[in-house]
DNA sequence: CGGCGTTTTGAGAGAGCTCAACATCGGTGG
DNA sequence: CCACCGATGTTGAGCTCTCTCAAAACGCCG
């Protein structure tokens, strides 16, 4: 991403940092929500729970990673937010940021900018989740993923992660890069994989 | 929602409506973005293509709904938009929008306002695709839908609709809702669903 | 070395998809 | 007014894909 982050865009509101040692919680469901985050090390992640108590992991966030943009206009957070490993992270003061937003329509239209482009990837990931056949899946996955110029995917964090975002048992995602790479139409390294045309 | 539209919100950016005739496109993937739309009348979807030419449904907008306000930050359309009925819709000029953006604050926050809404309502939708159970996938998705007053989910567009963002079968879904009424957790009319506790 | 998480492969069971037939409803035209 | 048509709604049956459960290899870190 060439693009500004939330956290750089409002440098001015930030109230500080915050440590969180693993399994803690930054914030929890329903709790007033008066900042924004940012992740500046380790790894912190959203959860809610259905009716039968089971978790969904909404959103897994690393080191540069915003956390509850979203709820820049809402009172309250939505989801939990836990530490999956010893993390620090950036806060920043909702007023405050309001306010940068009313006083500077340059940051304002940065702002939208951010908003838009996270909303265009969310419909990306619908748009794979919405593919039936878990290879297709992972096949359309790879190609929105990847870099036009070489046809290479970086993967961030592990497999299991991105078995999460493709809505399938990291087994089946572990067989069918098996299959596409015995097939000849990926190659695989270490946390990057090529797309053969 | 009590909220206001895109629409209504740069209504002074708006360069008049246009009419589609049943199976017109409004935009196609890949041309110049110069305008957001609402839909006045009838039903536009938004479509894009798999590598094996399969079509993938993005959204479904009917009256009110806005329609590709994510791209007011980028060049190009992402997805074919195209009538499923005879539909009219509103036409609203980017620049002017920005311009406007560009000049009030207020309508800068509300604009900003709207996008994390919609960022939050497409996380919904994420966190309900992430379940795997057809039949808890659907408990989840009536229980987010619902009046928290009278648990009553208002079914807008047909149950096959409800079925592609659920992401099943229809069928699937015709069977699944059978079955929770069989068990007494929810009772229907035309057009809805009332969730028992 | 020992424990933990990821990666990988195997086998079996079952959930949900596909195909198919039919009912229902609203619109359209003769 | 009725016949016809298409789309939605509904239910049945079979089969396949994918999930789940297991086990083992691998790498990393204390």
């Amino acid at each position: 991403m060439n693009h500004l982050s939330f956290g750089e865009l409002f440098e001015e509101a930030r109230t500080g940092g915050k440590s969180l040692a693993q399994g803690e919680f930054l914030f929890q469901k329903g709790a007033a929500s008066t900042h924004l985050y940012t992740v500046l090390e380790g790894c912190v992640r959203m959860v809610r729970f259905t009716s039968t108590g089971d978790p969904i992991i909404m959103h897994t966030a690393r080191s540069g990673d915003g956390l509850a943009e979203a709820s820049l206009f809402f009172d309250t957070y939505h989801c939990d937010a836990e530490a999956v490993l010893p993390s620090t992270v950036a806060c920043y003061d909702k007023k405050r940021i309001v306010a940068i937003i009313g006083a500077s329509p340059q940051k304002s239209l940065a702002c939208i900018a951010f908003f838009s482009r996270q909303v265009r990837s969310l419909r990306a990931l619908l748009e794979v989740r919405s593919i039936r056949s878990a290879r297709d899946r992972v096949l359309h996955y790879l190609m929105l993923q990847a870099a036009p110029e070489n046809m290479t995917v970086r993967i961030s964090g592990s497999i299991k992660d991105m078995a999460h975002d493709l809505a399938m048992a990291h087994e089946t995602l572990y067989r069918i890069l098996a299959n596409l790479e015995k097939e000849g139409k990926i190659s695989r390294d270490i946390g990057i994989i090529k797309i053969h045309h």
